[in-house]
DNA sequence: CGCTTGATGTAATAACATAACGTTTGAGGC
DNA sequence: GCCTCAAACGTTATGTTATTACATCAAGCG
């Protein structure tokens, strides 16, 4: 398999499913979760694709396996990967996608191309960051944030200036 | 009318109102747009409201008042109305909200209480934000951007306090 | 007038998400 | 071993959000 892209830059694609496969379970086993087949295998579907994927794309690869076929087996599998970390939801896109930097606790930020869909995840340190300047000053606490950018990737706007 | 609130902070409410119809005018007027009917009514909607409303919900008071009845005549009025920075969508409510600041351009940030469903919009610096730092060490080039958090607002935490 | 463009309206459908309920399974107490 | 409970899983049905496709109408303009 040739390498793939991730967000922007190329890197060997094999390993790092089986790396985060393998991390998720450590995880889940060290807190207590279950990383149950159907929850794995919707993992492991978000890693493949290496993109945000809808609900229903999931749901679709899911039932191909012989998971459940309907809407709350790939919601249900989504929420406890959400819900501890290990994949996001791109509210700008009401998609999902790995999550690049598990273990870490994190506020992620998003860059979506909108030429070729990918979708890249940085880091941000929550402390810094805008939001939480702005809630220092208004008194609001922060719970949870989302940071989603659209625009134009690297490689395509190399491609674009041609 | 009694004063209402707007983001967390008390004001003059039917004031506001008519200013930002005022203000809509002279902009859409000045920058050859035309708000019609249907697109002013819209606007005035989400003024009176004065939080985040499902297009779906402004469809059902703009249909009461003799506009079309179909999803598409919200749809493009809220559209239109984004699309020239009179209204954003909060993308984590799938709902929109008449901007607090138009004229000025901006990158506006939003703070969600989960408990009173207030939603206040804070201006930010697009040059300062995070997300342009990120995009700037990566080479991306950022067209939009969304900036949303969610917890729990002043009034809220208070009287949680208690 | 005849053409184009943008706004509006409709019907139909697509895409996204959850409620409600029954069954299965596995861990822990007895 | 066996009972019980909670969590996970499956299904049906439905609710919510959004778009496609196409007809009509009015304004601007040669």
């Amino acid at each position: 398999m040739d390498p793939n892209t991730v967000g922007f830059a190329k890197h060997d694609h094999d390993h790092c499913i089986s790396d985060a496969i393998t991390a998720a379970d450590r995880m889940c086993r060290d807190a207590g979760l279950q990383l149950t087949p159907v929850r794995k295998r919707a993992l492991s579907i978000l890693l493949e694709e290496h993109r945000a994927l809808g609900a229903y794309d999931v749901l679709a690869r899911l039932s191909e396996e012989g998971f459940g076929a309907q809407p709350p087996v790939a919601y249900r599998a989504l929420d406890f990967l959400t819900k501890h970390g290990l994949a996001h939801k791109i509210e700008r896109l009401n998609a999902f996608i790995a999550c690049a930097h598990p273990n870490e606790l994190h506020t992620p930020a998003f860059l979506i191309c909108t030429t070729c869909h990918a979708v890249a995840e940085a880091e941000t340190d929550p402390s810094h960051s805008l939001l939480s300047q702005i809630a220092e000053t208004t008194g609001f606490t922060i719970a949870r944030a989302v940071l989603e950018a659209e625009g134009t990737c690297p490689n395509c706007r190399e491609k674009a200036d041609k």
